[in-house]
DNA sequence: CCTTCATTTACACCTTCTTAACAGGCTCCG
DNA sequence: CGGAGCCTGTTAAGAAGGTGTAAATGAAGG
């Protein structure tokens, strides 16, 4: 069962969301001021925050900063008419939606059913060649699930042959990725690269192989 | 019911993503260009943003980035192949996930699944490492049950370093992350801060490793 | 005014990149 | 057969740039 918490100092309101919310079929918890809200959604892990902008102490609005630094909780507002411009701040900060109040029960529970947000942890773009993989994102490369400890540049060149797996690679286009900007003259600094990144894929990794005179590939299994 | 924005030039390629989302309930809005989709996103508050990363005009990745600087709509980027680069820039700018052109509506409807069913996940209020303990809601952190003074810009850097231990977490990241909306070069003031952290966790914490030319990383045991 | 924190500055140190040199292998041709 | 010329693999050392650290400066709040 999904559990709602509500942040309001006026007991004949909260009276009234536990009723809608219990209705819903909501486990309903209570809190009659910020410092308790926070506390109580701490705790609790609710599923949906209903929160009164007008909190005496900490402000609706501070509640509602403090609460995002550590939860994506969907968080319902509730405001009176004239404070448009705190309701504005308030989304700004992060909350889902806000009803006026008053409000009607129909109107609360249609707002309840829109907000529903996620929490996700982010997947990385990945490049895999055998048991090689290479993490863009983090920029990690590891081989057999083991860490493989790779310098910026070493890192870009075996993107670029990784990329091209079982094809060959051009030493200009090597070079036009991974010196992307430059105008030096790294094409006796390639051979360089390729020997160091030969030696860390050691015999595990996939083989670095050369085409005489016109570039490198990757060897995919 | 929940909204949908999709964010793409193609006619063809909107009118496919209409389809599947109707089809899952959804009520679908449309944008053709960064521009409107902004101004989309503003006015009808989308549960779920679907964004093409090749747009004209504003690029893809404008637009998230400024969507990004009041909204934490879940976004779904769509991207073609052989863009890595743009991927990657687009996940540090706060994208939940991506699909590759072309992509079956299969591969589409379960990454929004994803999203979806990470919404009702929660972030825990702490965050633990070894025996370091960020308290997210009180904005204390503890190291071996010993209470740990730190700045606010410390706390915020190894929330950030935590969040993510055991990865690299590049320089990109770390300053995007801890010196949000400030346009100010921080990257000098990462290596004290950095070197602060390290003094105050001294030996018995979590220790925060440079990886040379790409970023740092919070050693978990 | 004092404290606290963030930022800036400066410099020693270390990693990484580049450059250079040389050895080995291959092809081509005498 | 043998040597010249080119490309590649390997190694070493200096150059460049990133990093750790301490201290000074600046900004914000009580």
């Amino acid at each position: 069962m999904s559990k709602a918490l509500i942040i309001d100092d006026e007991t004949q309101m909260r009276r009234l969301l536990r009723m809608v919310l219990e209705t819903r079929g909501h486990e309903v918890c209570e809190a009659a001021d910020g410092q308790l809200g926070l506390q109580e959604a701490a705790f609790h892990r609710p599923d949906v925050v209903l929160l009164d902008l007008g909190l005496p102490g900490l402000s609706g609005i501070e509640v509602l900063k403090r609460l995002r630094e550590w939860s994506d909780v969907p968080v319902l507002i509730l405001s009176v008419r004239d404070q448009e411009a705190v309701k504005v701040e308030a989304l700004e900060a992060g909350a889902d939606d806000y009803v006026t109040k008053p409000f009607g029960t129909a109107e609360l529970l249609a707002r309840l059913n829109v907000i529903q947000r996620r929490r996700f942890t982010r997947q990385s773009p990945q490049i895999t060649v055998g048991t090689l993989v290479l993490d863009l994102l983090h920029h990690e490369a590891t081989l057999e699930d083991a860490p493989l400890k790779l310098t910026p540049t070493e890192f870009a060149l075996l993107k670029v042959l990784a990329e091209h797996a079982g094809r060959i690679v051009t030493q200009n286009q090597i070079i036009r990725q991974v010196w992307a900007g430059q105008s030096s003259d790294a094409s006796e600094g390639l051979r360089v690269h390729i020997n160091h990144l030969r030696k860390k894929l050691s015999e595990t990794g996939p083989k670095i192989v050369n085409e005489p005179g016109i570039g490198y590939r990757l060897e995919a299994e």
